[in-house]
DNA sequence: CTGTTAGCGCCTTCAA
DNA sequence: TTGAAGGCGCTAACAG
């Protein structure tokens, strides 16, 4: 069932009916005749052949670390709102943290298959920054902020400010941190910048010791680095976490030293996943409004493949800050 | 850049280089001369072209109905994992649970688009079923079992058996059930029979007021049928939750009203996410095997499309009891 | 082993 | 307002 079936059944030309399809002039008479023959075959034009000839696809590729991620997958659910709203169709490459696997895609959809890209990054390269600035179809770099290019990220350091703020107004004098890799810009550096700047601010002493940097995200990576702190018997009576991933495992590692919180050490952190607001005791952390940085990616990225506009847009989503049990807040 | 570029950069005919790049007989000569042509010129064919010539364009539609729900993100995973390999890509369309989104999809893919399809379903309605069955292209069903299309689902009885079976040997003799809708074959129908054929097995009595079947699958809706239940005044000393998530709901109403977990009341459900192994109490819960079910219906999705298989194939994921706190088991 | 050639289905000038 | 015709980039006969 292609076209000229259509347009032989409707007794006009395949140009006609292109243009029933496209908006184009036609006729009220021919109109109807070709909505009838449609709508009784259930004709669909085919995408390849349209894209073939005018090189749009109506498909955005996004390039993510890990689906079953919880802020990736808000953010993606932020993304395909505003693009299917467009209908457009989302391209998910999952690329599991691998580094080859990210650049093969950026590469693959620069050349192909895509109308538009958007990135979630973590770890950005030399390569990573190099091929998205020789895009020449639009890109959005969700998650990171580089200023060649046009992105959507996090604020991570007011993010880490609020995060630490907070424990300094429970009256905690020595405050640790669990980070994670300054590789990281976003969960690495910026979260740490804010918190030395924090301490700095409300002149507190910031000790080396204190700092300890996390193998990777997750839970086992944040009790093994709690116990590296641990192990060096340095006091602290708070610690901010780089997620609450890392926090879920430190207060774990804690929990078996016999460290009570928020009595003995107040925690906070960043992510305000799901499970902050349920585990024992409930999270102090700072949202970072991943769904709508999906969002604001997405309308980003329609706004320049339509208006083709040349000037690099940005935007920074605000963070809130959830004060919970983890701090001392009654439930 | 196309084909007839690099045919003519390299000195050969464009049927060379679709030879070079589809596994045809060329010279070891001249498949240097076009290697080092393409290398140089970072071609890429374009999959429109391809796809309209061929009639295959290596993507996948999976249909979901909400990508940040955390077993939908492991099924995609899993999805996308096989599929890759196989060098197809996915495309996502994620519904938000709306039945008219679905079906539109159902349709645009079977018309188009993609090679194969595979629906996360959840209500099933004849209309799906339809649609599903006038497939001329292969499709996968997952989570929902259906005799008359290939599906991959999950044993939600046997999660039901091992969960009212966990609590039986906990010594509970009033068991109550929050259920969901039944029009949810899988997680209502199912997983109500299995409690309901258990308790009969072990002789305990069935009381109606014990089942109490929840507005939705949130915590909130959990915990409102929880308080529903309190409400009844009928004595329980455990309880089989459909989803973790409404567990959560329903322990949380139940520490306000006073109750302990598992000391006064024992508590199961079905689908072990992240946090049913952190939550105050640690829940005892069913794993399904989320993640190995998007691999087997891909797996099963990819045989499909390259063997032509007439028969129906279909594929019942294992699933597997974690024992916790919930139903008084040590840390 | 290689080149020529005819479309795949659609859109878009161009002429009527 | 409509139809004829060319071509988007590629693959698969077919002929050599």
């Amino acid at each position: 069932m292609n076209i000229s079936m259509i347009a032989k059944l409707a007794g006009v030309s395949t140009a006609t009916v292109s243009r029933y399809l496209n908006q184009g002039y036609v006729s009220e008479e021919k109109r109807l005749k070709i909505r009838e023959v449609i709508d009784r075959t259930g004709y669909m034009p085919s995408s390849s052949a349209q894209t073939l000839r005018t090189g749009r696809n109506n498909l955005i590729g996004v390039i993510v670390p890990k689906i079953s991620s919880e802020p990736v997958a808000k953010m993606v659910d932020g993304i395909t709102e505003v693009v299917n709203h467009s209908s457009y169709q989302v391209l998910l490459a999952n690329t599991g943290s691998n580094t080859e696997k990210e650049l093969e895609y950026l590469k693959m959809f620069r050349t192909n298959n895509v109308d538009g890209v958007i990135f979630i990054g973590t770890l950005m390269s030399k390569k990573h920054l190099a091929l998205m600035k020789s895009y020449k179809k639009p890109i959005v770099l969700l998650g990171q902020q580089e200023s060649e290019v046009p992105c959507v990220y996090y604020d991570d350091y007011d993010a880490a400010v609020q995060a630490t703020d907070c424990l300094v107004r429970c009256g905690c004098n020595n405050i640790a941190h669990l980070s994670v890799t300054l590789r990281d810009k976003a969960a690495g550096r910026e979260r740490r910048s804010g918190f030395i700047d924090t301490l700095q601010k409300n002149r507190l002493h910031i000790r080396e010791q204190l700092i300890v940097e996390c193998g990777g995200f997750s839970m086992e990576d944040g009790a093994v680095a709690m116990q590296k702190l641990l192990d060096c018997k340095v006091v602290f009576d708070g610690i901010f976490c780089a997620t609450d991933t890392i926090a879920f495992g430190a207060i774990d590692c804690m929990r078996r030293a016999g460290i009570h919180v928020p009595q003995q050490v107040c925690v906070t952190s960043v992510d305000n996943c799901q499970m902050a607001s349920l585990y024992d005791p409930r999270l102090t952390s700072v949202d970072l409004s991943h769904r709508t940085g999906g969002i604001e990616a997405g309308a980003i990225l329609m706004n320049m493949i339509h208006n083709e506009t040349k000037n690099i847009q940005n935007a920074k989503m605000p963070c809130h800050l959830y004060e919970r049990e983890s701090t001392g807040m009654d439930r």
